[in-house]
DNA sequence: TGTACATCAGTGAACGCGCGTTCACTGATGTAC
DNA sequence: TGTACATCAGTGAACGCGCGTTCACTGATGTAC
């Protein structure tokens, strides 16, 4: 115990007493402004005040820390996302804010939202799979969401999963040309909000227009 | 005039005679395989079969490669995407064929789509603008291609340009998802392209539905 | 309370590597006479 | 047709750099007695 130094900024002396932490935020701060390709593990050591070896106390190497980002990121956004869809509102209104939250999380923590989709999850044999826990539990996630929201019935026969990729794809899309500064904007076009809430709309519209009841 | 040469795979010799080329063609191999950060100079040389200083006859640098490379992606989507759009069909069907090209053209050319997404284009000042020229042909493309396509009225009061950023960030969703081999699959689930006809049914519908007329 | 010691989180120097880029050069090409 | 020469596309060696990682080490911490 050091009580006395367990805070996130009280660097003195030989022993950080708080490097992970540390690392990983410096990571995720690194990453949002240079992309995971341009991300270092000497500048993140530098940033923190210690030798570029003292990361390897925490972390096996480059790519664990990456991985951790993106453990981390993965996380906070599901923490946002479930949050969001337990608010008050109609189920389309609650749906309709998760979508937004998932906006807002892309904006606000491009570090992580490019670590949870750059960093591959390793596998037990020590390689990316085709398909890791996180993809799994992403989707599966946004099925459960649209499943406990909408009342039985309610997206008539269309298959809940085929409404939650569509959103998804769509809301991945626009966070994505938006963090790359391409969506185009100006006076007259909507912004990256409002396209996310008419496309879900319209998604979630054409499912129970093609519903019998 | 060398034309005993001039075919692309025909070094021999001191002087390639069809280097630019050359490069640029392993330039989009090599970005399809291990993305832009993974892109080397050297190894485009060494697959060329020429020495790295030699690309310096031909390429300012690094970034004016790829640069061109996304530049030539991009002439190519364009050429694409037109032609989808100029077959034969009611409108819609046009308008969901160049969905269904875009789409194509994603997977069998990962290198350029990584490239036109990822280089942003130099401004005159030599630095990369916010909006570059790129951007604007883009999205004036395919708003052009909502106008000519679609009658007068056809979508009501609704601007084509949202319909046109509504179907781009679909697309660019879904794109980017199956390239990064996060997009879910299996029996019972939709393809992307299965994903994006309904969702540019959709978006077209809401908007139509919306209408007066 | 004081002391010896195991543990552990750091250091800092060094490594091998591959990168993008430069430079003086050289061999091939095409042209003027 | 033959020859001198300017042009240009290549070579290959070298550069400085920053990277991820390793290693023997050392200073601080916490604990057993």
């Amino acid at each position: 115990m050091r009580p006395w130094r367990s805070g996130p900024s009280d660097r003195r002396g030989y022993h950080h007493g708080n490097l992970k932490e540390a690392l990983i935020e410096a990571a995720r701060r690194f990453i949002a402004e240079r992309g995971i390709g341009g991300f270092t593990l000497v500048d993140a050591a530098r940033l923190v005040g210690v030798s570029p070896a003292a990361l390897y106390r925490h972390f096996r190497g480059r790519e664990a820390l990456l991985e951790e980002v993106a453990e981390r990121g993965f996380t906070e956004l599901a923490a946002r996302l479930a949050r969001a869809l337990r608010g008050p509102g109609t189920p389309l209104e609650r749906f309709t804010r998760m979508g937004e939250a998932y906006l807002t999380f892309a904006e606000e923590e491009p570090g992580y939202y490019a670590a949870i989709f750059e960093a591959r999850p390793l596998g037990p044999d020590g390689c990316a799979p085709a398909q890791g826990p996180r993809d799994r539990d992403a989707f599966g996630l946004l099925v459960e969401a649209l499943r406990s929201t909408f009342p039985d019935g309610f997206l008539g026969s269309v298959d809940p999963r085929f409404v939650a990729l569509e959103v998804w794809a769509l809301s991945h899309g626009i966070a994505t040309l938006a963090a790359a500064g391409r969506l185009p904007t100006g006076p007259g076009l909507p912004t990256k909000y409002d396209l996310l809430r008419a496309g879900v709309l319209a998604m979630v519209h054409g499912a129970t227009a093609r519903a019998p009841g």
